[in-house]
RNA sequence: GCGCCCUUAGCUCAGUUGGAUAGAGCGUUGGGUUCCGAUCCCAAAGGUCAGAGGUUCGAAUCCUCUAGGGCGCGCCA
């Protein structure tokens, strides 16, 4: 409709330069928006105004001249001058009303545009390090990167869901260490463990497995494994000064790794990364989240890329070296200092291994690429922009969108967030206790740069104060009337239905027609910012004008024609429901559990 | 100290490329159901868009400064 609009505009305004009334040359974009007041029509065009000063005329002066050039349309009824030039546009009822028969034959197909390009756009997400579950920060990635993949896909893009999944470095070799330690407990060495090891739960379970399949094999006295090693941390992590938790891990691990050699060492590695890895797996899935593929860290080390990374860096002479190490001039390239590339030691760092990943994305023909990351890691992006522009990359062309953390409320009180020391409540047991459709509702449901409070409370509420219900109970209540018409031997005839559309003249109509009828552009505008939360909102508007029709009206009424009428708006309506929902990953349920049923 | 993000109603937040009188929900107050599920709907009150300048026909939106909050500043990942 919009564009419709600005063809007619464009129309005009070709006219008025004929006449030499509008400066020849490019025509600036014409804009188009929704009225915010139903007193200024339907749509709205300021474009008179724009024009004002390059035209030299009076902004309502040229208003008039370019209405009186507009072609005619069948879909416009009338067009008014407002204000200091607004063009307000009053549509024809039959222009609202053909909406239900554009949602009825696209069915889930509406709102959904053609594909527009045969490369295709990446979106990494959640990405997080394997050395322990889910927690509710990284829900939330899950949640909004989901959902963004699913709203470019919409949106006619080509999508690839990614997890990185960081396999390699210290973190893993703590966590190989922890699961050791935890074994040599388990077989009845009186182990203390480290502060800066793993303590969860899991990494016993994990120590379990290993016992079962190596018995005592692995086991190596406690002695041994601590000699000469640097006292720890105090246990309650206070600044003592009893010893250093850094130095007192790294020799652990690099006395498990004399002490099992390489082979036995890369077992223990293996079986915790890939026992927590395929935790993080189901959980995802479990959650409504899938991945077209699961990117190893180590084998950019493996297949040499790292090294292939850091030599074109050289070779463009980005890189220069100083106190041993090789550091990239990053703050030629905007960046707030240089980074370390390689170590004095040779190894090359974390971040060498993200050029050569985000370098691998650009050659794997991504048209674009979305990185969905905590807020924490805002301070990484400029290095990773400058390390592709030096590599001769667009940087443009990668797009980062930071997720705020969540912070869990149980009512006003602020939920507990660690059970134990550094233990995270998981996703897991959130999603235990709300459900998947409201965590992932509410995980979606702010902006991403924005805090979330969520509170668990409310998610699990059965009113109109908690968002999801209100929307789902939308479609499940169009379900019902459905099957209440049926009941009455009233079946939905879709075909008389859309005969009779003119029927459709009540104010709440027309109110839910515009919103049906605006759902594509919100797909539209709101991939193109990659923000999902606009497509929870609009739900929300969506299901408020249904509620609001559905008290003022009665659907099943005796006239054929009308009440078949209506119904095809409400099937329309529960399509748009269930189109946006599924952009979502929330769930579009046919009928709702009541109150009552809990109640024995 | 430097950098990035944030600040809109009592609370939690929207606000589309700068547009007309800044919007929701909750909470507060007052209403609505012999009828398709009241898990719903309607109405009222509630604002110096943190503050001060600037840009222009026009600013919550763009620029500068100030105040407050969050995060980041490793040869960790």
């Amino acid at each position: 409709m919009k564009s419709h609009l600005c063809e007619l505009l464009h129309t005009a305004l070709q006219n008025l330069q004929a006449q030499n009334i509008v400066a020849a040359g490019a025509l600036p974009d014409i804009g188009v928006e929704h009225a915010r007041d139903q007193q200024h029509g339907d749509f709205a065009s300021n474009i008179a105004l724009t024009l004002a000063k390059s035209a030299q005329r009076k902004p309502r002066e040229l208003a008039q001249q370019i209405v009186a050039h507009l072609p005619a349309s069948d879909k416009v009824a009338r067009v008014e001058i407002a204000g200091p030039g607004f063009i307000n546009f009053f549509l024809a009822p039959a222009a609202w009303q053909d909406v239900v028969n554009a949602i009825l034959d696209a069915g889930a197909a509406y709102g959904r545009a053609a594909q527009t390009s045969a490369h295709p756009v990446q979106v990494e997400f959640v990405s997080a390090n394997p050395n322990g579950p889910l927690h509710v920060g990284h829900g939330r990635g899950a949640a909004i990167g989901s959902a963004l993949a699913n709203l470019l896909e919409a949106a006619g893009l080509k999508v690839q869901r990614e997890y990185y999944v960081n396999d390699a470095g210290r973190q893993m070799d703590i966590l190989a260490a922890s699961v050791w330690l935890r074994y040599l407990e388990v077989c009845g060495e009186p182990v203390v463990f480290p502060v800066n090891g793993y303590k969860g739960a899991y990494v016993y379970d994990i120590a379990r497995a290993l016992q079962q399949t190596h018995a005592a094999r692995l086991r190596h006295p406690l002695s041994d494994v601590m000699r000469d090693a640097p006292s720890d941390a105090a246990a309650d992590d206070s600044v003592g000064g009893s010893g250093d938790k850094e130095a007192h891990i790294d020799a652990l691990i690099a006395r498990m790794k004399t002490l099992l050699g390489a082979d036995d060492c890369r077992a223990v590695f293996d079986l915790g990364l890939s026992t927590i890895l395929a935790d993080i797996r189901d959980d995802l899935a479990e959650f409504g989240v899938r991945y077209d593929h699961w990117f190893s860290e180590r084998s950019l080390t493996e297949s040499g890329a790292v090294q292939r990374a850091v030599e074109r860096l050289r070779q463009s002479g980005h890189l220069y070296e100083s106190g041993g190490a090789w550091w990239f001039r990053s703050t030629a390239f905007g960046d707030e200092k240089d980074r370390v590339v390689v170590r004095e030691n040779g190894q090359p760092t974390y971040f060498a291994s993200d050029i050569a990943y985000h370098l691998g994305k650009y050659e794997r023909g991504f048209e674009r690429i979305v990185n969905v990351w905590g807020a924490d890691h805002h301070g990484y992006i400029p290095r990773v922009k400058a390390a592709l522009s030096a590599l001769g990359e667009d940087a443009a062309r990668l797009h980062v969108v930071l997720v705020q953390f969540a912070i869990l409320f149980r009512g006003k009180q602020r939920a507990q967030m660690s059970t134990r020391a550094g233990e995270f409540v998981t996703l897991r047991s959130l999603r235990a206790e709300v459900g998947n459709d409201a965590a992932r509702f509410f995980y979606v449901m702010r902006k991403s740069d924005q805090h979330l409070d969520f509170d668990l409370e409310l998610a699990t509420s059965r009113s109109n104060e908690n968002p999801v219900y209100y929307v789902q109970y939308a479609h499940a209540r169009i379900c019902s009337v459905l099957k209440q018409g049926e009941d009455k031997g009233w079946a939905w005839s879709s075909v008389r239905g859309r005969a009779h559309l003119d029927l459709l003249v009540e104010g709440h109509e027309r109110k839910l027609l515009a919103t049906l009828a605006r759902y594509p552009e919100l797909i539209e505008a709101a991939a193109a910012l990659y923000e999902p939360h606009q497509v929870a909102y609009y739900l929300m508007d969506l299901a408020t004008d249904f509620h609001t029709y559905y008290n003022a009206l009665q659907f099943l009424v005796t006239d054929d024609n009308l009440r078949d009428a209506r119904l095809s708006l409400l099937v329309a309506t529960r399509q748009v429901l269930r189109n946006g929902l599924n952009v979502l990953g929330v769930s579009a349920p046919t009928s709702m559990q009541r109150d009552d049923d809990d109640e024995k």
